[in-house]
DNA sequence: CGCGATTTGTGCACGACTTCACAAGCGCCT
DNA sequence: AGGCGCTTGTGAAGTCGTGCACAAATCGCG
């Protein structure tokens, strides 16, 4: 990760309030609380303490006071924190004021599947553009979106200021797609592809793999069922993330 | 986590070689080791250093041979990893020496794409049943296996010995799958729905939430366009995990 | 106005994980 | 046989993350 820090932001004039640097850790959960504070508003609640706040997002009521402390002072003591302008402090520090937009490649199955998640939708991406490499794909209309050629590519992501962009290619494709896309600019790469990618200093690579989890678990269920015949429960929950 | 150590570990008479308790983190990367290693030996390498090893699966060497060290011993100095014993080694302690059954439950947009995804297949799992409430999906053919009513789920997942389940319905109904899961004596879950489950002890529980890890990406993004303007490279590459 | 109940924010100790650096081991070449 | 170069396996130090426990702060009530 970066290291540097901003040169002036001790005293600063507050007119922005200044992105702390959060551990990695707290980034990854943030999503999550904010998930919980949306449900928790549409239940009606004004405002909600740290304890029925972990409750709801699955951890532990110290460490989101810690993570949230890491925001800034948005709680009060004997009250909890205002669901509303929690609400809104996370979404801007994850930088969900704008609406983000994202190109996808590759429109196979899994590709299809994420072009129509309403999800990605409702909480604060746009999918501004789809691609392939298939031109028997080129051209057709998933949710009101027409594919396109990837060569088309660097065009539209550069009309379009496309900063973050979703690897849904097989994976021998993955590696020359992420250079095109960050050739054409993109700076953040979500890939589900199954293979490591080699991007410059100061692109950041998430990587999803669904096998990976499920070989996860299976390591789990391995250990479980070598350990039956032992008194006493197992006691296992929530493993890893 | 379990904290339990097997009473007898010390000492056993190693006809099987015995599961030793890894750290979690090394659990997690194994996996990409393991997919690591296929692709080295389909290119025709018998052997691999621990660097070779690491660069093909983005991880630090001394990392790696630590990871690996929590196994037994089964590099050669001077040499390196035989490629075949150690795929079959890491294929042992994540349990994929038997493939595993999964049932999948809810057929929408990602379930689809998850019933018709190639890779479970080839990476130790067998998708064993479709299941969905929606009476209007049930019966519908995807890639060979029938949908059936969730109402289905105890009998089937009894008959068939599933140990893990996938939910890819919408989170309005996941805890109520979970518990089903459950109680028909699924001990492992893969989540993809965005929502805290309960499970009692002893069931594990992996979850991916799609956009979660768009909004991880987006605080990178409005963490670099905060720091325009400042001296320097950023450096920042392969964010978390 | 003061007191008690409640809840945040945080210092601190602990544990987990990472990384460096190097001794020990292995094979090859002479 | 002996030495040299390469690579593993691991001690030790450092970093990061977690969770307890408590002081500080706020609200509501008598």
């Amino acid at each position: 990760m970066s290291q540097h820090r901003p040169a002036g932001t001790p005293g600063r004039p507050s007119a922005v309030p200044a992105l702390p640097d959060l551990p990695e850790a707290t980034v990854a959960r943030l999503p999550e609380y904010l998930r919980a504070l949306h449900h928790l508003a549409d239940a009606g609640n004004d405002t909600i303490s740290s304890e029925g706040l972990a409750a709801a997002a699955g951890v532990n009521s110290a460490k989101l006071r810690k993570d949230l402390s890491h925001l800034g002072s948005y709680g009060t003591r004997g009250v909890g924190y205002d669901v509303a302008l929690l609400i809104d402090q996370i979404e801007y520090v994850l930088g969900l004021t704008q609406r983000r937009s994202v190109a996808l490649v590759g429109v196979g199955n899994l590709g299809h599947a994420l072009a129509g998640y309403a999800g990605f939708g409702t909480r604060g991406f746009r999918i501004a553009a789809l691609f392939d490499a298939d031109p028997r794909r080129v051209g057709e209309n998933i949710n009101g979106l027409v594919v396109r050629h990837i060569d088309e590519l660097a065009q539209i992501v550069a009309a379009e200021a496309i900063a973050i962009g979703v690897i849904a290619t097989p994976a021998t494709a993955a590696q020359a797609v992420a250079d095109r896309l960050v050739a054409a600019g993109v700076t953040s790469i979500l890939n589900f592809a199954p293979c490591v990618l080699a991007v410059p200093d100061g692109v950041d690579v998430r990587k999803v793999d669904l096998a990976i989890e499920l070989q996860i678990l299976s390591f789990h269920e391995h250990r479980k069922s070598s350990l039956t015949a032992l008194p006493g429960g197992l006691g296992a929950e929530a493993v890893g993330t």
